[in-house]
DNA sequence: ATGAAAGCGCTAACAT
DNA sequence: ATGTTAGCGCTTTCAT
């Protein structure tokens, strides 16, 4: 009963407001679906009907719903990544080159925080899977059995990084910490360093290098027993300030010490810290070595000898896999060892 | 010609996989918006009903699909925050607090780096408002006539941080760059320091603070001219070996300074640094102050004088806002002061 | 080179 | 308390 041609006062729909494809298209005179190739794969469409739409997209300043199109498509170009905590500037290097390497090639970083427990991993994991990621980055390999088996069933391809596993979830990008370990104990041997300790922070890989270190040292013969050598740990994410403390403890228990081996680069840099405070001479009395090579190592003073792990290539071999995956091609070999390399300065 | 009851062989779409809403209500013998309720809005649903829901999501392992969710609802929950840069520590703070406040609420923190010019960060803006966030958070305020031209378009909820202005966009959490710089050189001129000089990152939130600085050194006697203050620049973001240079920079051209304000807490490090390395007392001979408060800064030797600016508060009144705004409720008070605080350790 | 139709998975609006 | 219907804005499939 009411005219044909008048706009029928249906009920739905908030009109939520913004420009559509569709606004662009008629703008143009095209279809929707023409104005979309205009957009997604300019070279499917004729010379003329681009500079149109074109046109309308400047004239509108129309800006494409990614959320529409990757719920139509099942290509969100999302990728996340899960550190433990970005404060620790471990990871930093990583997460930039991430971000730049991904927003490169048109994809956008989400970035969650798992702590270091293992609870608040699984939580994330499923509001990362809840937002359909072309990928997911994570730091450390996954131990959690049902993270692995929610990731699996995700179907999303997963890099882990910063580690080596027989049995990574998907691709994996690392290096092997029980070798860094042993390699920072034959540096130090190799130096004349006969009775080395070790400060650490509390997480897993960082044990895993102690381990290295401690087997390695037992093997050089610096020590008998595992427990002749001085360990202090201290909570992840490390910071100067345990660095202090670290060694002040250190030095209480083995007065004799002329060499300690730190989890991180800031912690060592605590152990300058509190070694200039005391008048402990580095490298005469005591050699310190960190771990990471973090901008600053090579500006300390003494200049600090440390394990160089390179954050920026792990963040670019984990965006390039990712988004070689997105875009349908085969990656050949999955699993990336990228090694490490001792940077011998001053402070041994 | 084929039966009635044959599934019609329609010709339509990829069956992405996953399981969807509908199979888990279908499970429950519910319908799917109900099964949506038991999930988003469980008080409007009956408790046996919530059940077999609950049910059959876990035997399920069902995720949702945000990307629909968002879609549906053009509530997204995403956030979008941009930083110059994330290696610059400065921002970690504000970035960590943001991730966990976000994800506290239900949302998720997506991650631009806008380098320090103009050109990336309009390109970005792009990238990010095609994802529909419910709010992003700027590191500083938008100076570019066509990103706040595009920000304003997009109706998206904006936090501007770090800083303060006449004329925001929409929200604000900052400080005054040109007070804290006025504080610093009264505090420097209270303990006697006489001969000032400035170390500074080029970015133009430091330059403000100099600024400050300079007016209020002028102010106090401290010089006749703004030239008779040294000043070095060095490129944003700072580091320890850029410290190290500008003391010695610093030091070639006025060699009786008797206190340097840096820009950046990592700056003053490595003037505390540079000074060790060079014999030159801290805070005897030199004073030397920092900016950020960063968690190192208290355990520095000598621990680092500073101004504090508390990220943490940053982030969390950021986040405060746009989950505000996003669940429709009104903020009061658009713009928020937080402050700064002078914090007097050693070095001065 | 362009278009029509269908529908990605979900939720708002309007029932009951 | 639950269901029906339409459609968010885009892209896929199939057709011309």
């Amino acid at each position: 009963m009411s005219l044909p041609d008048a706009p029928s006062p249906r009920r739905h729909r908030r009109g939520a407001g913004g420009i559509t494809l569709g606004d662009v298209a008629r703008l143009a005179g095209v279809s929707p679906i023409t104005a979309s190739r205009a957009l997604n794969t300019p070279d499917q469409v004729a010379k003329e009907t681009l500079e149109r739409v074109r046109e309308a997209v400047s004239r509108t300043g129309y800006v494409p719903n990614r959320l529409a199109g990757g719920l139509a498509s099942a290509r969100s170009r999302l990728v996340a990544a899960v550190v433990p905590t970005i404060t620790g500037p471990v990871f930093m290097e990583m997460v930039e080159s991430l971000t730049t390497s991904l927003a490169d090639a048109g994809y956008q970083l989400m970035l969650g925080q798992s702590g270091y427990t293992q609870s608040r991993e699984d939580a994330l994991l499923d509001a990362i899977i809840g937002r359909r990621p072309d990928g997911i980055v994570l730091t450390g390999i996954m131990h959690s059995p049902e993270g692995r088996r929610r990731l699996l069933a995700s179907g999303i391809p997963v890099v882990e990084t910063w580690d080596l596993t027989p049995t990574p979830i998907d691709m994996l990008v690392g290096f092997s910490h029980v070798q860094a370990g042993a390699a920072v104990a034959q540096h130090l041997h190799a130096k004349g360093r006969r009775r080395v300790a070790l400060l650490s922070g509390d997480d897993e890989r960082a044990q895993r290098r102690n381990r290295g270190f401690i087997d390695e040292a037992l093997r050089l013969g610096l020590a008998q027993s595992a427990d002749q050598i001085p360990l202090r740990r201290v909570p992840a994410p490390t910071t100067l300030g345990s660095g202090r403390a670290g060694l002040a403890a250190l030095l209480a228990e083995a007065p004799d010490l002329d060499a300690v081996f730190c989890s991180s680069d800031l912690l060592a840099l605590g152990v300058l810290t509190e070694a200039t405070a005391r008048g402990v001479a580095v490298p005469g009395r005591l050699a310190v070595m960190g771990f990471g090579d973090l901008a600053f190592a090579g500006d300390t003073y003494p200049a600090l000898s440390t394990v160089r792990i390179d954050g920026t290539a792990i963040g670019q071999r984990a965006a390039h896999f990712i988004v070689e995956r997105a875009e349908g091609r085969a990656v050949g070999d999955k699993v990336v060892d990228l090694g490490f390399r001792i940077v011998e300065r001053a402070s041994t």
